[in-house]
DNA sequence: TCCAATATTATGC
DNA sequence: GCATAATATTGGA
């Protein structure tokens, strides 16, 4: 697929502030934290077309969900063909975490039959192009401490705790 | 093609 | 606790 795919970018407010949604033609493709300002330029929702507004809609819906700390159940698809297909096992492995829980990167690396790739998993997890959807949050290292994040740690750190997810320091 | 970096983990002090 | 080695994957020179 060498074609140039247009990718559509949309705000969505929420209570913690302006997410920014990305959409390509298979589906939700990135999601970006606020806090840092726009670089790009977020469409207001006009110009774009019936399929990605109904998408829209329920991303917002389903983020404002996650943010509570519960399971979104009515999200549009998610288009994880970014990535290479060790990244996508991980990714496809942590969106099988259920709320409430966590796993450890050397569960993952284990799941998906490379105990030993526990480093690349983190890679895999930075390289995550939709945060909270795709739980990287739920992952955390070994004795339960936090690895890193991408939005930043004071993100994952209050995520976890709507969760009511306990990590240590 | 090779080299360095990484959101780790296990071991030893 | 802190330092070190081992290990898989990725991206750039």
């Amino acid at each position: 697929m060498k074609k140039k795919n247009e990718l559509v970018e949309v705000a969505i407010p929420t209570a913690d502030g302006e997410f920014v949604a990305r959409y390509s033609e298979s589906g939700l493709c990135g999601l970006r934290f606020p806090g840092g300002r726009n670089a790009s330029r977020p469409e207001n929702g006009a110009g774009v077309s019936g399929q990605i507004r109904k998408w829209h809609e329920r991303t917002v819906e389903g983020l404002s969900n996650a943010l509570e700390g519960r399971d979104p159940k009515n999200l549009p698809p998610i288009d994880l063909s970014a990535g290479t297909e060790f990244q996508r096992r991980v990714w496809e492995t942590m969106r099988t975490i259920a709320c409430g829980r966590t796993l450890t990167y050397g569960e993952i690396a284990k799941r998906i039959g490379k105990p030993k790739a526990v480093r690349a998993v983190g890679g895999a997890c930075g390289a995550n192009p939709v945060p909270v959807f795709v739980p990287c949050h739920r992952v955390l290292a070994a004795n339960q401490r936090l690895g890193g994040f991408s939005g930043g740690l004071d993100w994952k750190r209050r995520l976890l705790e709507r969760e009511s997810i306990k990590v240590l320091l």
